[in-house]
DNA sequence: GGTGAAATCCTCGAGTG
DNA sequence: CACTCGAGGATTTCACC
């Protein structure tokens, strides 16, 4: 487990509310010299904290007015590696989780409207050995902008 | 519905993949001027397809090594708005997801471990009315890094 | 972790089709 | 209206303290 002080999560948090925040204005926030800023954000790439950048969007505004969560079940003898193949070759599918016990996994789709949530759904179905779904539509959402407090470590 | 054109797309998708690209960079990478892919930029803010940029971070490394997603049911009579406000009260909840039908909402949650997971649902169960919780334990997840191609419009 | 300098990048006004 | 160009200022980056 690698060493992540209080610095480093200031660094974070600041990230998670602006990704594009400069190296500048984190520093002069949190007190440090921007090359210092720098070697940290730099560091935390390396050990894998930080595994990258990305814009949020506001997928509804691009047409994908549907956002659902469809719990998958499967045969006992299919293979975790296929469940993920098949539900990832739907562009559709935002995310995959696979799922200690029933159901196998949770996929986390958007679609433009009803009718293709309901292709996408058949579409998982023939796909791969799909035993049973059970969709679950969203109707809001409320993600997180913050990050959590830093977890109790060992001293 | 704003009018976001291919290049935007371009655009979208380049950031999607690295939140802190330079607008030189995807300058060079589009063929229009620095200037150009900045206010493509910029417009885009402006009309809420960007919401925003984010670090994205690997929980496990900070020692939030347990993720889950967990069904809520409510009495009939629990409104949205106190659904989503004591879940999110819980800083361990990543996002609150409303739900049509069955059940009331599904909440991601990272937690250090299978303890503090109990703990969250056990808190969750006694701040609203919660009526049932089923929880999906994450084995492992696969979030699409890159962006859905543009639904097909209307010319 | 700080400093400083060079390279790069951002920003914005002016001009063009 | 969206684009390009260009100059000034800000930011990033890196070697060295």
């Amino acid at each position: 487990m690698p060493d992540v002080d209080d610095i480093d999560h200031r660094v974070l948090r600041l990230l998670r509310e602006d990704g594009r925040r400069t190296f500048s204005e984190m520093a002069a926030e949190i007190g440090l010299s921007v090359a210092a800023v720098k070697r940290r954000v730099d560091r935390l790439r390396e050990i894998g904290v930080i595994t990258g950048f990305t814009v949020q969007i506001d997928h509804a505004k691009l047409g994908w007015g549907i956002e659902a969560f469809t719990e998958l079940r499967y045969p006992g003898t299919t293979l975790v590696s296929d469940i993920v193949r098949t539900a990832s070759e739907v562009p559709e599918v935002q995310a995959v989780y696979t799922i200690a016990g029933d159901p196998d996994a949770l996929i986390h789709v958007r679609v433009r409207d009803l009718g293709h949530l309901q292709q996408i759904i058949d579409r998982l179905r023939r796909a791969g050995d799909v035993t049973g779904t059970k969709t679950l539509l969203v109707l809001g959402s409320w993600p997180r902008a913050t990050l959590a407090p830093p977890p109790r470590r060992a001293p």
